[in-house]
DNA sequence: ATGAAAGCGCTAACAG
DNA sequence: CTGTTAGCGCTTTCAT
């Protein structure tokens, strides 16, 4: 069996004290620099490695942060969760994920999990279920380091990072106007969510901008957020046998979008008749047919940023009341139709 | 601060011995029921939730398990994780995820750090880059019980779980011969994997099955395995410019399937001039344009098996010394064009 | 400059 | 049935 070197190993071979080989291998001021080279070179021979679990238990760190994303399949989650790691990686802590498929139970499991764990902060992008945040609150209160990213929620005073959800909407709808179309419906997921109202606030800017009157007929949620097909394809469905159908879509979510994408390519609607516009972060994205225009967020960018914002919270000595909510840009792509 | 109760605080409570309220807390037979009521109570009370870490030191186990994959952003590999996900959770264990970016520097990185974090164990799903596995044969020798999936390997004698690459390609080879293509070129991951060279050999055997010369001159090996766009799109390109162009593509990795794609549009080929198959498991792939028929892995499913595998090898009491590797089947799915 | 001892939270002999 | 003790690997007073 594996049996890695202890500092009672290297003491022992060396005739000196644990006290002594742990201050030696940390550098402590104390030792003599004789002896420092005698136990780092000897530390080195028999490839001892610092047990990180007893570490956690004396400190009562445990250099592992947790992430709550609803779904890890959605491909802005799993380039936030790429850009998370690659600065958490290289500074020495490590990152429990986990989904909560968008559900409030779910959620709240996950999130007791990892405080249980003793995770040393979290980093959290709400599911669209939930509206309750007590759970959270109470944690935060109690001390946990939290960060919000992308979903975030006001009623918890901490970092934040999220996108320009209301100008990504804008723009994008601006472009439908561009292009001719006036009857543009929205597709929107969980009225929970910040991001869906922002969005939903840069559709109506838009169309009010353009002298565009807001028809709320043309409005859709769906509350499953795309995680149920079928919800999606009903609206769909339900927004083109409208007497007056509209001949633009707008959609403000990215699991929506594609399958917006899907409803109409089973519907057989082409892009020309019906022009759609949405957020989307798939890497094949521009692949897709029908085709789409697409707001892009700036996903991988925007974990980096989460776990700087929440490693400067963990490793702060003095506690932080100054919050800081960064609002990232979006990318705008026009479809090639 | 958030600070939890502990098993002392407990027995200070109810003046007893901190063993006593351990072995009541854990349905101990020497403890009498009253006592164990008594205990459980307060500790509900006070929300009393066992230390993981004091855990991990004491039974020298951390409950928590190691995976590596090539890249997270890849569909196949955050389906698997999620299968991955729902089992572990469940059985009480929590993963550590990391990505190699298919470079075997990182991987052996990243499973020394894993195992220094004292994972219980490992699944894998080796990096296209790497060729010499002695780091991980020397852990596993040592006593880290290790799973492979999906990029299997055969130095050592483990469970493993991959899919029937094989029969995958053959099917899908077969297809577009019947759509009365002959000159089908293979664009190919890396050679180091198994699972390319069990693609080939179906992609050879429904050739030869059907009387199809083999020529090698129509294979094309993309060694960065689709990280990499420009080298599979140079590739599409060198293809097309041959003076007896092939009339389909036979691609055997997924994400060089959808690099494929968008090289064949950035081209401005349509599917009816040269056909496309590949191994593909994007959740949008049925919307792709270009479109192509697609193989498609139980990725989910791998994920669930090989946790499952890795878990009998964790838990058991006895050193296990026969080993399964399991087989799946796949899916495959024709163009509509 | 080095060592002894205590303790992080928990469990498992070993006693009674 | 319950308590005492020791120890997992490490750091950290407090001696010396």
């Amino acid at each position: 069996m594996y049996k890695p070197a202890t500092i009672k190993d290297i003491a022992l071979a060396l005739h000196l004290s644990p006290s002594t080989v742990s201050r030696a291998l940390r550098d402590g001021y104390e030792i003599s620099e004789e002896t420092k080279k005698l136990v780092v070179a000897y530390a080195e021979k028999v490839n001892y490695k610092s047990n990180p679990i007893a570490l956690s238990l004396k400190n009562k760190r445990s250099y592992s942060i947790g992430i709550v994303v609803p779904k890890l399949a959605n491909s802005f989650f799993s380039q936030a969760i790429a850009g998370i790691e690659s600065i958490a990686y290289e500074r020495g802590y490590h990152t429990i994920i986990t989904q909560t498929h968008d559900s409030t139970e779910r959620e709240r499991a996950n999130v007791h999990h990892l405080a249980q764990r003793s995770v040393d902060g979290l980093l959290i992008s709400v599911s669209a279920e939930t509206s309750d945040f007590n759970f959270l609150k109470t944690l935060h209160d109690d001390g946990l380091p939290i960060v919000f990213f992308d979903r975030i929620i006001d009623e918890i005073d901490t970092f934040k990072v999220t996108s320009d959800n209301f100008k990504g909407a804008y723009n994008a709808v601006e472009s439908l106007i561009k292009a001719g179309k006036h009857k543009i419906a929205l597709l929107s997921n969980s009225p929970h969510l910040s991001i869906t109202n922002e969005r939903l606030s840069g559709y109506m800017k838009a169309l009010v901008d353009n002298h565009i009157p807001f028809r709320s007929e043309l409005i859709r949620n769906c509350n499953k957020g795309g995680n149920d097909y079928q919800e999606v394809e009903d609206a769909v469905k339900d927004l083109l046998h409208m007497p007056e159908k509209p001949d633009a879509i707008f959609i403000s979510s990215d699991r929506i979008s594609i399958s917006c994408v899907r409803a109409l390519k089973s519907l057989n609607f082409n892009p020309k008749e019906i022009a759609i516009a949405g957020f989307a972060n798939s890497d094949v994205v521009d692949l897709l047919y029908p085709s789409l225009s697409y707001v892009k967020q700036k996903s991988f960018e925007m974990g980096q940023i989460a776990v700087e914002m929440l490693l400067k919270l963990i490793e702060s000595k003095y506690p932080i009341t100054e919050f800081e909510t960064r609002i990232l840009d979006t990318e705008f792509h026009l479809s090639p139709l």
